[in-house]
DNA sequence: CACTCTTGCTAATGCGTATTAGTTGGGTGG
DNA sequence: CCACCCAACTAATACGCATTAGCAAGAGTG
């Protein structure tokens, strides 16, 4: 449908006719020479010349088939709602994404993911599109092995932002959510609290995994529990909240995912149960909340260098692209004091 | 430097052989067969099984070659500090953008490499590589006529976000300033407010043009005047304020830029001089306040509908690729009452 | 029985670029 | 003076797929 054939798009032969010479010495002008074929100044200036002139630029899909590059980074998410929810973590990336690319002349190429339109997940063939670039970033809480398996086993340049060791060979870029987990969970137990627990989803993506090792490291001398849940917004509710500030437990901590769902739930529930954090009870988020949740009071966490991790990325990719091995990058993150964790409530020190 | 490229991977060749039949039958299965030559079940059968025991994929580097489009919308934009500075009014519109261009089942291509690197205005022939896709959209206050008129008149499809009437066969999308800031400033006159003052910048730019405008018509019975700025960080000073006031103006109104550059010195001005709004004076903005300046109170002004826009514009541009001439746009911004904004101080009227 | 139609496929070609294997015309060396 | 080389190109081909133009075999007409 919308295959129409423009002729506008000027074509090494035709820029070949204007300078008189032939397609391939125009491809050798053009493209990087590698071979070291010897043109005459004089014949390179015509040819730069006449693709000025015409406003030639290289089709990267013929680019792509014939074996070369094309300047071409691409994006891929696997989350199904790819851009629809600016809640969803990938948008912070994308800043230093960009930047780190332009720095090195590259453009990016969003893959939109679906193809077949609407919020489903991906359909079954969409990650081979990504063929079209040089290589390409992964973004996605959980990825389907197979498909990946595949690009990465035909060496196509790959780089996951976050950690993602299902797949060895795959190259990763993450932050240390262990570190910066167990730091605000030592925040909290320094202020005094002895029972904590932390809400997590009831998966095993790494990113949740890191965080559940850290919360325990950082733990100490405290007692603490982890309590999965599947759908946050009905398990986490007033009630459940109370029952856990009987058991003592003065502290709760939700782990950051893409959609903000636990935290949201967890703060809503602590609302709903009309206690206020950090007079009641501590709330902390292992991570940032989600944009769009406006809060009147900072949340104690620690905060994704995003934008960095985005850049770090980039750079990974491109010394895959040059060949080389990328360095393993494991970004630390800030941590937030915010202003939702305190000392335990008086009555309840042990 | 880059793109060895493994061929691990199996075409339709062999999967042609394992099937026993032709290359062209089994672009026939497993393409589209738009031409609706008939094939024996039995033998469409033998294909698909061929191509799932060896796990075909089809190159969509090959197939955008022989189909002549790619599935490539691109994203231009001709400020210089492209994708740097989050502040600017970029990626709400992506937003729009990318939703869209999903539904649509295309791919984004962000022009930021622009081969020059760093910060820099856009290169020379920056522009020309965006030849590179199906079509494209175009973002910025000020664009440079003569390279664009050559994509253009080559039939190149583009469309621009944002008025832009010197190239006539330009098409575009746009927000409906005109109305919106007529219906702001209005709102200050109801208020009571006879002497009201536009900053702006020192140049054309049709948002500026539109802002203006409607800045006089929603004036009505009061006084207005009109103050361009070259470096308003400069020249929006603390005793310029003062003098204003002095003068009898009671209200402040500034326009939105890409940069937001114009607000902030104004707003920074005000609190220069002491004053606070909406007691001292009264402020609005013909826009939205840059998103990296926190501000307590919200901004008597409007909320350009930038996803809507972006969706829009993709729309148009998928019409344009289609061959078909596509609806204007002129999007109606949303009043936001805001707090900055309220009766003139009271020794003050008229 | 000579003929046209259909059915179900295949051979050949093109898309735009990169690369490999020449080709030409003018020196050089011996 | 002739074989040889070299500089500066060009012709030909491959890349993987879509598409167009066939083509063989059988079914249907008159």
């Amino acid at each position: 449908m919308a295959g129409k054939i423009r002729r506008g798009r000027p074509r090494q032969a035709e820029v070949a006719k204007l300078a008189g010479v032939s397609q391939t010495t125009v491809s050798l002008v053009l493209g990087g020479n590698k071979q070291g074929i010897v043109i005459q100044e004089a014949t390179r200036q015509r040819v730069l010349e006449a693709a000025r002139t015409l406003g030639y630029v290289p089709d990267p899909a013929a680019r792509r088939l014939a074996a070369a590059s094309n300047n071409l980074l691409g994006v891929f998410s696997f989350t199904a709602t790819f851009p629809t929810d600016p809640a969803h973590s990938y948008y912070p990336f994308l800043v230093g994404v960009e930047r780190e690319a332009a720095e090195r002349g590259f453009d990016l190429v969003l893959f939109t993911g679906s193809s077949s339109g609407g919020g489903r997940a991906a359909a079954p063939g969409a990650l081979e599109r990504v063929r079209l670039a040089d290589g390409c970033l992964l973004f996605g809480r959980h990825v389907p092995t197979e498909p990946l398996r595949r690009l990465v086993d035909d060496g196509f340049p790959l780089v996951h932002v976050g950690r993602r060791d299902e797949i060895a060979e795959l190259a990763w870029v993450g932050a240390d959510y262990v570190a910066a987990s167990s730091e605000v969970v030592s925040h909290l137990v320094a202020a005094g609290h002895r029972r904590v627990v932390l809400v997590r989803e009831d998966d095993d993506a790494p990113a949740s995994t890191d965080r559940e090792r850290g919360f325990r490291e950082g733990l100490a001398p405290a007692e603490g529990s982890v309590v999965r849940v599947g759908a946050p917004a009905d398990e986490l509710t007033a009630e459940w909240v109370r029952a856990r500030r009987a058991e003592g437990v003065t502290a709760f901590v939700a782990e950051e995912t893409d959609t903000g769902a636990v935290w949201r739930a967890l703060h809503a529930a602590v609302t709903a149960a009309g206690l206020r954090a950090p007079d009641d009870l501590s709330l902390a988020l292992l991570g940032s909340p989600p944009p769009d949740l406006p809060l009147a009071t900072p949340v104690t966490g620690f905060d994704i260098p995003r934008a960095e991790l985005g850049t770090a990325a980039v750079r990974a990719l491109t010394d895959l692209l040059a060949g080389q091995r990328p360095g393993a990058t494991l970004a630390r993150c800030a941590f937030r004091p915010g202003a939702t964790s305190g000392p335990p409530p008086p009555g309840e020190s042990p």
